[in-house]
Formats: structure tokens, C-alpha cells, sequence
DNA sequence: GTCTATAACGAGATAGAC
DNA sequence: GTCTATCTCGTTATAGAC
């Protein structure tokens, strides 16, 4: 038995181990505040985790953590990715379920919960080898997962490779757009026109 | 007589004045690091000034300072998008043109220099007011820049105010692809879907 | 694996002489 | 307007008991 039996609402909540609860804390802070504006010590808090776990399972500080935080959004960012564009047979279509999916979020968060890489990324460009390499990953695998539907939809793999990072590109610049406008249109607008450019192609 | 008398070489530079050199330091600094990953001990080095002056001048603090650097970014912004606007009678030729401009740009500082606001956009979204307020200023400018051009180029007016939206949008996710990648690739081939995609209007 | 204490340093901001 | 000294607080990171 490694863990205490809770044998009430077993399927609720599955109890999260320390080194979870450190990253699911470090990827939301990223997020909301970037990577400077997070300490580790605002992030063992939220964890509810001690400064010494945290850099017990992250003895590269908090690099190594923010780095692992970035593949953690990378993964969070593809399911919605893939439930998107899993919706509809028609590919722009799908793409505007995607923007319609950020935009819902979006405002449920009152415009703060954007891009979970984003604002590092930008702090980090050049100046922290771990975290842009995971950032570096988090878009190839984006762009990979849109490739895919793009093909499945009938379009060349030299065109769909370029439209995916401009998919990608511009849902990135959309939601920023969105949380400085503090409204959904610029997503919705942009999910209209990438339909549009997406109907040239075939 | 307000300002020695320099005789040699009196137009290779304009003696700037202390305030402009501050807000021209942070500008860049906020651009490079973002908003908490500039210090204003940094500011004060970078500018040639000492706390004492910034503090005279911005007695608001890091964020009057950092609002009025946002402003400067805004207007540097907006001459680059002119001029890349201005370029070509065809709108879309001029678009690939300011996507040019970018990626020369961002090339030439080592994919450091990308959009001067972005960075400390998504730092202080919800957080710092005055500067929020200076962000949706210089992008509600640039907007309108692009849809001058967008009319002018014969695009009716509602579809020209979308379109401009998305321009900007795009513009910046794909500069941020661009820093990522360490690659002018994103800002090119999204110059080049965007024409495409402003051609399937008139 | 978890906890507390603390070292070493830098941040934003202020005071007051000049 | 400029300069220096300083206050206070928070930061990353480490040490070592439990």
C-alpha cells in the first residue's frame, strides 16, 4: 500500500503525487505571470509543497522546473489542439472550433489564462538553453499535429507543412490580441480567416 | 544657449536628452527581457543616468516608465509598418514586405529584437493598468494603420477593419515563431499566406 | 522525502546633499 | 537636475535536522 486508502470518492480526485503538484503549479504561474514574474517560492505555496521538495525533485532549480512546466503546457495546449481539430470532417470548420474552444477559455478566465508558453518564451529567447529547447519542442509538436489533420483534409504535405506553422503562428498571435483586447473577437475573426485561406487550398 | 555648443559633427547625432535616453534604454531592455526581467538599476546604467534622474522623471515608478517605453515601442512600431505598407500599390505585395522587414531585422539581432511590447503585453495582462492601457493603445494604432492601407488598396470597410486585426495578429505570432526557430522561415511564409488570403478579397 | 533556517544577493523606492 | 547612500523586502539557492 503506497498510498493512504481513501476509500470515499476514490475516482474524484486521484491523489497527485508532490512532484505533479509542483509542475501543474509552475506551468498555471508561467502562464498567468511569465517566468520571471514566478518564484519558486509563490510556486511551493500554490503547490502546497516545501521549498526543499521542490528542489529535491529539481536540483537544476528553477530552470529545470520551468522547463518541465513547458512540456507540461506543450502537452495541455496539443489535447485541445487535437479535440479541435478532431471535430469536424471539414478542416476549417475545425480550425474555427479551435479558436472558438480558446476564446471560451479565455474569457472563463477573465482573459488570463492565454498561451501556457508563451510569455516564457518570449522572456527566455537566448538567455536559457533548457527552457528554449522545450518551448522549440512545444511548437514543432503543435505544428506536427496540424500537419496531420491538414494532410487527412486533402491538402499537399509541402503546402501543409507550411500552413500548419501559420496556423499555429497565428492562433498564438490571436490570443494575445484577445487578452490585451479583453475580447474574443480577435479569435473568432482570425478562425474565420484561416477557414477562408485554408478553402484556397486544393 | 540650452545645450553646449558642440561645432563638429552637429547633425551625425542629436544630443538626446536625459528623459529620452531612459525611456529609449527601457524600450529596448522591455523588448529583450520583458517587464520583470528588467531592473531599473539596469535602466539607469544601460541609459547613462543615475536612479536619481529616472526617479526625477518618472516619479511613477517602474510601470510610468515602463508605460511611456511602450509608447515609444508603439510609434517604432508603427513607422516600420508604414513604411512596409507604403512599399507597393499592391497590398499584398506590401504585406510580403513587411514580413521581409521583420525577419531582416530579427536576423540581424540574433532573433533578440522581435515586437518591442509583446514580452511585457503578457506579463502585465490584468496586472498593471497603466501599462495595459498604453498596450491596447499602440495595438488599436496599428490596427487602424493597416486598415488605411487595407481601404485604400480598395478592400470595403468592414472587411478591411477584420482583416487588419488579423494582419497585426499574425504579424506578431509569427514573430514569435520566428525568435523561436531561430529562423526568418515563419515570418516569410506567413507574409506569403497572408497576400494569399487578402488576394480572395474584391 | 519533508521541513526550517539562513546565506548571499538584488530588487524597487526614498532621502537629502549638492 | 544629478548624485550617493540607504531602507526594506524578496529573490534563488543551500545546509542540515528530522
Amino acid at each position: 500500500m503506497k498510498t493512504p486508502e481513501r476509500t470515499e470518492t476514490p475516482e474524484k480526485t486521484t491523489p497527485v503525487g508532490t512532484r505533479e503538484r509542483i509542475v501543474r503549479a509552475t506551468s498555471r504561474l508561467l502562464q498567468r505571470q511569465g517566468y520571471e514574474g514566478t518564484g519558486i517560492k509563490q510556486i511551493s505555496r500554490e503547490a502546497e509543497a516545501t521549498l526543499g521538495s521542490v528542489y529535491h525533485f529539481f536540483p537544476g532549480g528553477k530552470q529545470e522546473l520551468a522547463a518541465e512546466a513547458i512540456r507540461h503546457g506543450d502537452e495541455e495546449f496539443a489535447v485541445l489542439l487535437r479535440a479541435g481539430l478532431g471535430s469536424s470532417a471539414d478542416i476549417g470548420e475545425a480550425v474555427v472550433t479551435c479558436t472558438g474552444m480558446l476564446a471560451r477559455e479565455l474569457r472563463a478566465s477573465d482573459w488570463q489564462d492565454g498561451c501556457p508558453i508563451s510569455s516564457t518564451a518570449l522572456e527566455t529567447v537566448g538567455r536559457a538553453p533548457a527552457i528554449e529547447q522545450a518551448v522549440a519542442a512545444a511548437f514543432a509538436n503543435w505544428r506536427a499535429i496540424v500537419t496531420e489533420h491538414l494532410v487527412a483534409a486533402g491538402i499537399g504535405a509541402e503546402d501543409a507543412r507550411e500552413l500548419a506553422g501559420t496556423v499555429v503562428s497565428t492562433l498564438e498571435g490571436a490570443e494575445l490580441a484577445a487578452q490585451i483586447a479583453r475580447s474574443e473577437e480577435p479569435l473568432l475573426v482570425t478562425g474565420k480567416h484561416l477557414a477562408r485561406l485554408l478553402a484556397t487550398y486544393r
